[in-house]
DNA sequence: TACACCTTTTACAAAACTTTTACAAGACCC
DNA sequence: GGGTCTTGTAAAAGTTTTGTAAAAGGTGTA
């Protein structure tokens, strides 16, 4: 707890299925483990994750994360991204996606449509 | 906390099974032997415990701890943690997590998830 | 003063983290 | 498909932070 809550609705943490982040603390856990991200690579992913189903152009990661002002050429983004999935493991394609030529986008963990196993009311031949 | 009780509710010690403080006495004993802590280590150790669970950053602990304003450079801190480390002895990896760049956590000693041999009620065949 | 004990500094080693480099792989467009 | 631009990747290089041993500095006390 800060000793100023700046905004009310402002969002203390974000949680899906498997991933939870604590924007107090700085901290990330995929299904129940700590994540041990480093300070890099938790700013990155905490502003996509701010932007939750919208693009973030490179050019924005870049200035918020860096403070790069445009025009610098650097992989330094692609290989933080890079060791981010890698952390993400298996789950990586599901949060982070690639937008071509223009940045990257953070989705959410969405269950899959479950085929309801429900008590085989109808089965056949029973 | 400063001389003044702030919080009737304030603990006067911290245990668990093998770490005993003792706030009020300001002594430390680990699996019952006295700890010998200074009062430095004592200061220290008080201090990471009394926020457990919690990163408590360099800057909060040379600030508390030795009344060191900012931007003082210094290796005091790290020395008198390592000597803390060393006095906890095999426990210190489990006791005192450093966060890179930002600060020392302490955390609570928890006993290993006992792997639960309870009786196979559900066991298949029985 | 001499001693014992504690704290801080110093100097360097080691570890952790970040950025660059160099090239491979993929995407887009003709 | 060929050309070009963008992203992915591994490894090296660079930077910053932390760990450590030893020396130096303080403080209290017999």
């Amino acid at each position: 707890m800060g000793p100023i809550s700046i905004s009310p609705t402002h969002e203390q943490r974000y949680r899906d299925q498997h991933l939870d982040l604590d924007f107090e603390h700085k901290t990330a856990s995929l299904d129940a483990r700590p994540l041990g991200l480093t300070r890099k690579e938790y700013d990155l992913l905490a502003l996509l994750i701010q932007n939750v189903g919208d693009v973030v152009t490179r050019e924005a990661l870049l200035l918020r994360v860096w403070g790069y002002s445009n025009q610098i050429r650097t992989r330094t983004l692609d290989v933080h991204i890079r060791r981010l999935r890698k952390k993400l493991g298996a789950y990586s394609g599901v949060y982070i996606e690639t937008i071509f030529s223009v940045g990257y986008r953070f989705q959410p963990f969405r269950a899959p449509k479950n085929v309801q196993h429900l008590p085989s009311v109808m089965a056949i031949g029973a």
